[in-house]
DNA sequence: AGAAATTTGTCCGTATGTATC
DNA sequence: AGATACATACGGACAAATTTC
């Protein structure tokens, strides 16, 4: 079979898999991820596949690369009740417009919105949040 | 000739030109970007390159890809400081922190945050809506 | 110190799936 | 339905950083 993909993609499998580990305990905070070679033939798929699902964990601050080195863990947030930020450090997503945004941007109540978010932090401290809200792109 | 790569990554290089049309204005806000198919042959370069490429300005804000359609470049990149605020268009004031803010500043839902917004126009349009948040003055 | 092995980084070419126009 | 465009996946090759012997 060459290489069918229905459904869920699978380096993101890959990747919710390895985050499950880390979260749980099997991988440790520190600690190395095992090779990508070693995760080729654990999960049988291709070096590429193997690398975007770490690129994913990476992008999500779960682990961190190292060239020639490997990949680790991130050590925890030692909040340790504090939820994980469910997001990087900028990401966009897409919002319902509250009555305000709603008035300011001339749309409905609920229309869809751009939001970009960025985190300001000084060593670990979240120093400040800062959310751009723009419309979806221009309509020509 | 197999695949020499000294000095910057050719990604790289491509996704500082590419960068480089879209805060010069070569590529307008809210403009397509060109077909993959079409980088590759300009900078004569695999497709998985210039995937490589416009993923690093995706994750800088900078372009948006939707499937099928396009990479769009994003309304506004952060580092130009555009309009003056103009002034009387920002205020700030004291809200609670939804679940999202109490787990990045680690305080409890519903603590109070400050937030300062602003609003950016062209003419009378808004453009964008600017909020930050940050802790209240610590008492010490 | 040096060579080899290990591990991640970059790049190519190809094939096929899926979404949009 | 067909054409276009992005998404996923494979396999191979060589480069560069690190560790090991």
């Amino acid at each position: 079979m060459p290489t069918p993909h229905y459904g869920t993609p699978r380096y993101r499998v890959i990747a919710n898999e390895l985050k499950e580990r880390i979260e749980s305990g099997v991988i440790p905070p520190g600690a190395l991820l095992p090779a990508e070679s070693v995760l080729t033939a654990e999960f049988r798929v291709s070096r590429g596949t193997i690398r975007q699902a770490v690129a994913v964990l990476r992008e999500a601050g779960l682990v961190a690369t190292e060239h020639g080195r490997g990949t680790y863990a991130s050590p925890r947030p030692q909040g340790s009740r504090v939820a994980r930020p469910s997001r990087s450090e900028t990401g966009h997503r897409e919002i319902a417009a509250d009555p305000e945004l709603a008035a300011l941007f001339a749309v409905e109540v609920g229309a869809a919105l751009l939001e970009q978010q960025s985190i300001s932090r000084t060593h670990e401290a979240v120093v400040a949040v800062v959310r751009t809200y723009r419309l979806p792109r221009p309509s020509q």
